[in-house]
DNA sequence: GTCTATATCTAGATAGAC
DNA sequence: GTCTATCTAGATATAGAC
């Protein structure tokens, strides 16, 4: 039994149910100890809480770094794209970290700390200010049409926090069908420059 | 005393630190009784919760009534636009029932049984289909390209979630702005027929 | 590292006086 | 309707044996 063990089951746990309503006999239950032994491997329960809030925010980064690294010869609105379409789908096949990621995001435990919430906050905004870059190519290229950029990245993460929050909540609907929609709606025509 | 004062008050703390992290004992301090004072206007903590959702619900869907009452003359575009922007009004002008009605959505508590989370479904299911019949009209009348009126619905939704969502996790951010270029991004040009 | 036993605390809920 | 006092259950966390 590993540290390790014990934060795989307790992601899955905090992901579904929320940090409150999770107890450490919970946790020890699904990997199959009793509660006092998780107390060899971490120190409290909000350790294990911030074990993978960073595990989970390591991979997330991680995905967006290999997202912007795979799309880096096309162009700004191939690269929104297909960032949207590589960040949902990495969700897509992360439940448990998509859960535990907006469950976080909004609703955080009342037992989190300042500097807790202000790294959410920071990692988020520097998420919206790379978007923002790539809206402000687009619009020096001549590709979009001349809007604050900061203020497209915000719709275009409507989108994305929108999509992620219909994939939480309406599992049964078709992503795949509806992710060409959204984008077909939302970016393909409409911000681009008349030509 | 009443019982409103006690849902009121349940209301404001259930939405800024959820049902598990809010104790009896809290509600009680804000309207200046002691916890078993509760018991005389409320058999559980849960009748607490669930009256404070039905309220929030009904609020909610008046909301919409009005909504749809007041863009009842517009054409299929304009409606989109304004129920968009009256929802999102409302909510900016409740927050509270903003972060319960989310909060319950996306992450309702462990304790709710089956019907209430079935309720949850079937209210968000039926503004989905709402919204998903405008559509429908503006095919109809061909001001829409012809997709799937309840696919373009779920876009429509992603926007206003996501916009809800920013709401509630930027509270600088400009929602007036933003709301501007949200729709500028998401409908006014790209879903309608080109002339 | 894991266990049993236990300490400590706090929650929801009840009893009964006023 | 509100209070004090209390019950009961379940939570985090610790002590100490193996």
């Amino acid at each position: 039994m590993s540290a390790q063990d014990i934060s795989r089951a307790a992601l899955k746990l905090f992901a579904e149910k929320g940090y409150d309503a999770t107890t450490l006999a919970d946790i020890a239950k699904v990997i199959g100890i009793k509660k006092p032994s998780i107390y060899a491997h971490y120190t409290s329960k909000m350790e294990i809480f911030l074990t993978v809030l960073h595990d989970v925010r390591i991979d997330y980064l991680q995905c967006w770094e290999k997202a912007v690294r795979e799309t880096a010869g096309l162009s700004a609105n191939e690269k929104l794209r297909n960032i949207f379409l590589l960040v949902g789908n990495y969700f897509f096949h992360h439940r448990d970290e998509m859960y535990f990621w907006m469950r976080m995001w909004m609703f955080p435990p009342t037992a989190c700390n300042e500097d807790i919430l202000r790294l959410m906050q920071d990692t988020n905004r520097k998420l919206i200010s790379r978007i923002a870059n790539i809206f402000q190519d687009g619009i020096n290229e001549g590709i979009f049409v001349n809007e604050s950029s900061l203020e497209l990245s915000h719709a275009y993460w409507c989108m994305l926090d929108g999509y992620l929050v219909r994939m939480m909540c309406h599992p049964k609907f078709d992503y795949d069908k509806a992710l060409s929609i959204i984008w077909k709606a939302f970016l393909v025509n409409s911000l681009q420059k008349k030509r």
